[in-house]
DNA sequence: ATTAATGCTATTGCTTTAGTAGTATTTAAT
DNA sequence: ATTAAATACTACTAAAGCAATAGCATTAAT
C-alpha cells in the first residue's frame, strides 16, 4: 500500500506549476532543482502529466513547462490516474476474472469500500490547495534559535 | 495501492475460522481447499496470523486452527498488521531520514491524511461483520434460473 | 513405529519500481 | 545557416518486493 514515487513527484512539479502561474514557464533543470528529483526521472514524470494533458509546453530554446488548466479544477486523482490507469487495491474490482468468486464475495465488497474511501480521499483536495499550504508553510518563521 | 496477497487471503483464513468457532479446528488442508489457496502458501499466511496472536494450534496429529479472540474483537488492520509491521503509504511517515523536507512539506500531510483514512476504514469493519455477510452472501439463493 | 498433521527456512521466477543512458527533435539566438 | 539550450522519446538496468514452491524438521494421536 505505497503510493509510488511518479505519484509523488508528480504531484510535487504540478505545485510547483501552480505556485508559478504568473511565469511564462518552468525549465524541467529548475523543477529538478527545487524539487530534487533526477532531471533525467522527471523525463517520464513529465511525460505522464503531459500525456494527461495536465501540463503543456512548447518544445525548443526557451520554452518550460505550464498548467493547462486552474489549480483549482485538478485533484490529486487527477495526477494519481496520470501514472495508473485506474485505481483498484484488489485486482477482482476491474478484472472479473482474476478470482472465480468475485460475486457473493464479502472480501470483495470490503476492498471496493477501501477502494471508494481512497478515491474519494484523492479527489477531495486540489493542487491549488496544496500549493496554498505550501505557500503557507514556506512563510511560516525558521525554527526558533536561541543564542546564550 | 494494492492490497497484497498475504493479507487478502489472511483475511479470507480468519472469515472461515470465525465461521467455525463450534468445530475444535479446521485443518489447514481444509482451508487451502475450501478458499482456493496452495497449502504451502498457506503455511506463510499461517505463520503470519500465528506470530501476531490471531490463530493458534497444538502440533500435531489432530490439530487444526482457531481463533484466539471472539472475531468482534479482531478488526482487518489487525489482519493487516500481521504482514506489514507498520502501515505508512509513504516512507516518511515513519522514516524522518527519507526525506529531506519531513517538515514543511504539503505533500507529506496531505499523504499523511490519506494513511489515516485507510486505517480508520480498515479498523472500521470486524472479521464478525465480514463473517455475518459472508455468511448472508452464502444463504441467499442461487441465481434464478427460468425454464422456458 | 507409523502417520498425519503443523513448523520452519531457503529458493525461485516474476513483476514492479526507480532510475540511468543515449539519442533525436525543436526553436531562439547568433 | 549554425549553434545552443531546451524538450521528446525509447531502451535498458539494478534492486526490491511479491507470490509461490520445495524440502525437511517437529509434534502427537494411533
Amino acid at each position: 500500500m505505497k503510493i509510488n514515487t511518479k505519484v509523488r513527484y508528480g504531484v510535487r512539479v504540478m505545485i510547483e506549476l501552480a505556485l508559478n502561474k504568473q511565469k511564462e514557464g518552468i525549465y524541467q533543470k529548475e523543477i529538478a532543482k527545487n524539487q530534487d528529483i533526477s532531471f533525467k526521472y522527471l523525463d517520464q514524470i513529465i511525460a505522464g502529466l503531459k500525456s494527461s494533458g495536465l501540463i503543456s509546453t512548447v518544445a525548443g530554446k526557451k520554452s518550460g513547462y505550464r498548467l493547462t488548466r486552474d489549480p483549482v479544477e485538478i485533484t490529486v486523482l487527477d495526477v494519481y490516474n496520470a501514472f495508473n490507469p485506474e485505481f483498484a487495491v484488489v485486482d477482482c474490482l476491474t478484472d472479473e476474472n482474476s478470482c472465480r468468486k468475485t460475486t457473493k464475495c464479502a472480501t470483495r465488497d470490503f476492498w471496493e469500500g477501501l477502494n471508494t474511501a481512497l478515491v474519494k480521499y484523492l479527489r477531495s483536495t486540489t493542487i491549488n490547495d496544496l500549493a496554498k499550504r505550501q505557500a503557507e508553510l514556506d512563510q511560516e518563521p525558521q525554527e526558533l534559535i536561541f543564542y546564550i
